[in-house]
DNA sequence: GTTCTCACG
DNA sequence: ACGTACGTGAGAACA
């Protein structure tokens, strides 16, 4: 039978790990939690692994210790144990408590101290004592009954592996102190004795004392005589190290008992924290010692009848929440919840008979991510007047479903019309985008948790239909206290349909275009390659910054620029630099461009046609940044190369989808400096736009205090970089890198800058301050972003939290106008019944394909709904093309 | 799954 | 002393 183990956790050491580790994590309202994530995960996985007996958590004591009274310069140099640390102590110790696990401190003593003393007394009554920790000082405490765990190599050091690992007897780890110290600590040892010095030492001689008395054998003599001149030194720092295994207490083993931990305390302690993944673990397990989590069972309605008492309950209830049940062929049915009593399932086959109850006035149809339900119920022919369109997960044996194209009929009107009048829809999802547009991910599970306050049984579709019904008046209030509402309800959920029918409508690729260029580009890779192997003399993967950087450092000995993480750098920058000395990383920067190129555009764009539509379908997150801006994914179609020659061929094969059509876009000029303009209400900035001014020029002029035809080029394009430079709230440093010229200069720039726009100042102090003081900086539409690293203790963090501030207002506030433009474009179409369709948006740039003679007709409603959208103090200004594809186009 | 790099506004 | 311009998504390498 095994000997009992009692387990004692260095919690001292465990919490400055933990912070060290994890770099950032804090609660929605900035409170540290990384220390004390990092150490209930180690002290999770203890419990979980080893199952511990016995077992004590040791913490240093916050008062003078013994070592700091007899030596007075122990630890003095230490560093202050960081704010961001100190104010989590509590919290662990909080939940050490909650686990039931004893803590031991000690006025005056280190956790180290009581380590020793708990394991000398716990040798005395007979059981095995393991210690969890990285400190090697603790070493010394090895032996036959004392193992080691170390938390990095998940595997317990008995006596031998400790000797092996140190390469001597671990008892004289006091001696490897003496000699080499120990910086953590703060123990001196002596200077110029390494640690590979202090285990040779200790190897041929043994321990201190034992190489002061044999000194005059050490070699090499520099050795010698450091040991010589510090013998006092070393025995100090001998002393230092040594454990006092006396601290006064007993241990009374049968408290170190480790029993359940408090389930409740422990669960709320996690709620507040947010330490989600602990939370349900822990609930999903006292759970399960109930009764166990099974799926709800649904009531399947088939009959008319049920379905017509159905609806007469929800235009009672005023209000029903739905979900689209789902497989690889499309939509199987809906599940619908109208009380908390019960969830029901209506099939595919009885949908048309409950379709109608979408088109009654007054009832809120409560949805989760209602583009996507729109795309779900239009592709299997239940919404839109429409039969498929097409489906977006085709698989390699073809489709099940009949396809017939019928887009020219697909507008929101049609939808509205139809069934789905969009004002009486709440988007769960979106409504929690609004609230916190933070989060990395809006699952219906992570709102539940945020808003519910407890985990989702995510198998089971009738109770995540029936947490809708709960979460919309949860969010409906919250929306409307945060003022977010007329965002949500004129804005967002509009714009989920104008998306939706964009989503739909895709774009058309010249894919024989695309394949000639791929021949081309592959030809000069190849070239490239060749190339570049010559160079090197071997062959290798340039794709592989590791193995180019061997190849570009070591090899070609060329200068390391900067560092990453892991290595040494090989971005743009660095290879642009490097290109002036030598024709290697020339090559491979006109490689790695064509690569890009190629596999991200050329090779992949193709892949995503759909065979039912022959067009690319991309998705536009709605959710998915901070500011309110969209992304686009599967493909993204906002980064479309543009900025090179050989890219700009990429978008030459975005055409229209049939003949006689032409491509169409809009672009929003400037709009993120007019934004600015507004924002800061700054009388130069204003007066520039609303007299036409080239912003770019006007700035030069005044900072270079030029007449705006004395402006050169060169002049305007730095003005252009400062101008850009001022929204992401940029230092002098950063400028001077862009611009290439000296900080002081880049400062000169800013600081005239400054003076000649000192609204456009007061904006961002008066943009950083309101964050501060609520937490969240808002844009014209009311979107708000919270931002808690304002308040953050660490400067890098505290300063990019800064310039978010700075920065959201003016990139949320120009997505807001754009999300307007494109809704009301949307609208104006539709209601002149014109043929042209929205394909894609770009951030400021809206494009459109539509049949040439319609052209004119849409050039002015363009520039009348987009010019128009919004009142600002300056003009908005509007570009329009044309042509026959993304590239080749003409202003208009 | 994370890191690096790079395409866009 | 420290890091240094905001917001995205995707592909490739590597662990």
């Amino acid at each position: 039978m095994l000997t009992d183990r009692l387990y004692l956790l260095d919690g001292h050491a465990l919490c400055y790990r933990s912070f060290y580790a994890i770099r950032s994590l804090t609660t929605s309202k900035g409170q540290a939690t990384n220390a004390v994530y990092g150490f209930v995960n180690a002290l999770r996985k203890i419990l979980r692994v080893y199952s511990p007996k016995y077992m004590a958590v040791c913490f240093d004591s916050p008062k003078k210790t013994f070592r700091q009274e007899k030596f007075a310069e122990y630890k003095i140099q230490r560093p202050k144990m960081p704010d961001d640390l100190i104010e989590q102590i509590p919290m662990i110790k909080d939940i050490v408590q909650a686990y039931h696990l004893s803590i031991f401190e000690f006025p005056g003593f280190e956790a180290d101290d009581i380590i020793a003393t708990l394991c000398r007394q716990g040798i005395k009554k007979g059981i095995e004592v393991v210690i969890i920790s990285e400190d090697k000082d603790l070493y010394q405490l090895a032996s036959e009954k004392v193992k080691f765990l170390s938390n990095r190599n998940d595997e317990i050091l008995d006596y031998q592996a400790v000797k092996g690992m140190l390469g001597f007897e671990p008892q004289k780890i006091v001696d490897f102190i003496a000699l080499a110290g120990d910086k953590t600590d703060n123990i001196p040892g002596i200077q110029g004795i390494g640690e590979v010095t202090a285990e040779k030492l200790i190897q041929s001689f043994g321990s201190l004392e034992d190489i002061i008395n044999n000194l005059e054998k050490v070699k090499p003599e520099k050795i010698k005589e450091k040991i010589r001149g510090n013998q006092a030194q070393a025995r100090l720092s001998r002393e230092l190290a040594v454990l006092e295994d006396k601290v006064p207490f007993n241990l009374e083993l049968e408290q170190l008992m480790v029993e359940g931990p408090d389930k409740k305390r422990l669960l709320e302690t996690f709620k507040k924290l947010e330490f989600r993944k602990f939370a349900s673990e822990l609930s999903e397990a006292s759970l399960d010692d109930e009764k166990g989590r099974e799926v709800n069972s649904l009531a399947i309605l088939n009959k008319p009848s049920e379905i017509k008492l159905l609806i007469e309950k929800i235009k009672k209830q005023k209000r029903f929440a739905f979900l689209p049940d789902t497989s690889e062929t499309g939509l199987k049915g809906l599940i619908i919840c109208v009380t908390d009593e019960d969830s029901l399932y209506i099939p595919l086959g009885s949908l048309k008979e409950f379709m109608p109850v979408f088109r009654e006035r007054g009832i809120i149809k409560i949805a989760f991510n209602i583009k996507e339900v729109l795309n779900v119920l239009s592709r299997s022919g239940n919404i839109g007047n429409v039969r498929p369109l097409y489906i977006k997960d085709t698989d390699e044996y073809g489709t099940q479903y009949k396809v017939e194209n019928r887009l020219d009929s697909l507008t929101i009107k049609d939808i509205a019309e139809d069934q789905f009048l969009e004002e009486n829809t709440f988007d769960v999802m979106l409504g929690a985008y609004l609230l916190s547009p933070g989060k990395s991910a809006y699952s219906l599970g992570d709102i539940c948790w945020d808003y519910l306050g407890k985990d989702l049984n995510l198998k089971d579709p009738a109770e995540a239909v029936k947490s809708m019904l709960y979460l919309y008046p949860l969010i409906y209030e919250e929306l409307k206290k945060k003022s977010l509402l007329e965002l949500f309800e004129k804005v967002e959920i509009p714009l989920a349909y104008t998306l939706f029918v964009m989503e739909t409508q895709g774009v058309k690729l010249d894919t024989a275009l695309l394949s000639n260029l791929a021949k081309d580009v592959d030809k000069k890779i190849s070239e490239l390659e060749s190339e570049l192997y010559k160079i090197a003399e071997e062959e290798f993967n340039i794709n592989s910054p590791k193995q180019l950087s061997k190849i570009l450092f070591e090899k070609l000995k060329l200068p390391v620029i900067k560092k990453t993480k892991t290595g040494f750098s090989t971005d743009e920058e660095v290879l642009t630099r490097l290109a002036a000395k030598n024709d290697f990383p020339r090559l491979v920067l006109e490689y790695r461009q064509l690569a890009k190129l190629k596999s991200t555009y050329i090779d992949s764009l193709p892949q995503l046609i759909n065979r039912q539509t022959n067009k690319i379908h991309a998705t536009f997150n709605q959710a998915g940044t901070e500011t309110g801006r969209l992304s686009s994914s599967n493909p993204n179609l906002q980064n479309i190369p543009i900025r090179t020659e050989l890219g700009r061929q990429i978008r030459k094969a975005f055409v229209p989808s049939q003949s006689g059509m032409v491509i169409l876009a809009a672009d929003y000029s400037q709009i993120e400096l007019r934004v600015l303009a507004h924002l800061s209400k700054d009388e130069a900035l204003i007066k520039a736009f609303k007299d036409g001014n080239d912003i770019h020029r006007y700035t030069a002029s005044l900072v270079f205090e030029k007449a705006e035809d004395q402006v050169t080029l060169e002049m305007r394009n730095y003005a252009k970089r400062v101008n850009f430079g001022i929204i992401y709230g940029m230092s002098s440093f950063g400028l001077s890198r862009d611009l290439g010229v000296p900080n002081e200069e880049a400062q000169e720039f800013i600081d005239k800058y400054f003076a000649r726009y000192p609204r456009v100042k007061d904006f961002m102090d008066k943009s950083i301050r309101e964050c501060e003081e609520k937490g969240y900086v808002t844009t014209i539409l009311n979107r708000r972003r919270y931002i808690p690293e304002i308040k953050s203790k660490n400067n890098s963090e505290r300063q990019f939290a800064q310039r978010q501030a700075i920065n959201t207002p003016v990139q949320g506030s120009a997505a807001d106008l754009i999300k307007l433009a494109m809704i009301a474009v949307q609208r104006e179409i539709e209601n002149q019944g014109l043929k042209c369709k929205m394909i894609i948006t770009v951030h400021d740039e809206l494009v459109f394909e539509a049949p040439v003679e319609e052209r004119e007709k849409i050039s002015l409603l363009l520039r009348d709904k987009m010019e128009n959208i919004f009142e600002l103090e300056v003009p908005i200004v509007v570009t329009i093309k044309s042509g026959l594809n993304w590239l080749e186009m003409k202003e208009i």
